[in-house]
DNA sequence: AAATATATACGAATTAATTCGTAATACAAA
DNA sequence: TTTGTATTACGAATTAATTCGTATATATTT
C-alpha cells in the first residue's frame, strides 16, 4: 500500500471523519451521510473515494460487488498533522496563542475546562 | 469597500501575515519576504494582491507609482474565523479535544502553560 | 427471461487557485 | 534624450480539486 503522506483535502477529510466514526462503509453509506449536510452526487463521492484509495488514505475490500472502504490513516495522527500545519500558517507557529484564542472565543464547558487544567498540571510536573 | 467575508486562501493568508507583521508594504517588499521561504515570481504576488484588493482583504494606496498595500481585515478576527472552521472540519467542532491534542503534542513552555491556566481559572469564575 | 435497480470505472467538464509571460507606463541613470 | 529599470495591468496557461455524465457490469425483481 502507498503511504499517505499528503494532507487530505476538505472533501477527503469529511469522508475520513465518516469512516472514523462509523467504521468500514460502502460508498452509498458515506454518500448518504454527506448528503445530510450537503447535496453531492453519488459518483462524485465514489470518485473521491477512488482517488483516496490511490493516495492510500483509505483501503477497500472488493470481494463483494459493493466495495467496502475503511480509513487507512489514523484519526489522531491525521488531526495532529493538520493541527500543526494550521498553527503554522494561521498562528505563525504559536500553539499557545492559538489555545488562548480558542479558549477566549467559544470556551468549553466547566468539565472540559477542568480536564484541560488537569492536563496542564500534569505537563507542568514533567 | 467590499466586505471580506470569504476565508483567505493559503497564499492570501501568507500575504496577510506579512502585512500584519510589517504594516503597509509594497508588492516588492511582500514578495521579497515570501521568497525567503519559497521562490515565487514577482507578478504572481502582484496578481494575488490585486485579487485580494477586489475581495476586500487588503486596501491599497495608489497615489505614488509604487502602490502601498495594507491589511483590510483584522488579524484576530481572521484567525478566529479560520480557527472555528478548522475545529469544525478537523475536530468535529470540539474545541476542547483540539486543545487537549495541541497540548499533548508540542506543549508550550512553563510560562505559557501558566498563562493558559490563569485564563482557564478566569473563565471558570464566570 | 426481461426489466429494473444498483454498483463501479472512466473520462471529461467545471471551478478555483496559482503562476507567469507580455505589454504598457512611469521613473531613473547615462 | 536615450537607454535601462521597476511597476502595474491583463490575459492566459497550469495545476488541483470537485463534479457529474455515460458506459458497463452485476444483482434483484417481476
Amino acid at each position: 500500500m502507498k503511504k499517505a503522506n499528503q494532507k487530505p483535502t476538505d472533501s477527503e477529510l469529511k469522508i475520513l471523519q465518516i469512516l472514523w466514526e462509523n467504521g468500514p462503509s460502502s460508498v452509498r453509506e458515506v454518500n448518504d451521510k454527506i448528503n445530510i449536510s450537503k447535496e453531492v452526487g453519488y459518483t462524485t463521492t465514489l470518485k473521491i473515494m477512488q482517488i483516496m484509495t490511490e493516495k492510500g488514505l483509505v483501503e477497500r475490500n472488493t470481494e463483494s460487488r459493493t466495495h467496502i472502504y475503511s480509513a487507512a490513516v489514523e484519526q489522531h495522527k491525521t488531526q495532529t498533522k493538520l493541527l500543526m500545519s494550521f498553527v503554522e500558517s494561521t498562528f505563525r507557529g504559536s500553539t499557545s496563542s492559538m489555545i488562548m484564542q480558542a479558549l477566549g472565543n467559544q470556551s468549553p464547558s466547566k468539565e472540559e475546562l477542568l480536564e484541560i487544567k488537569k492536563l496542564i498540571e500534569k505537563l507542568e510536573n514533567e
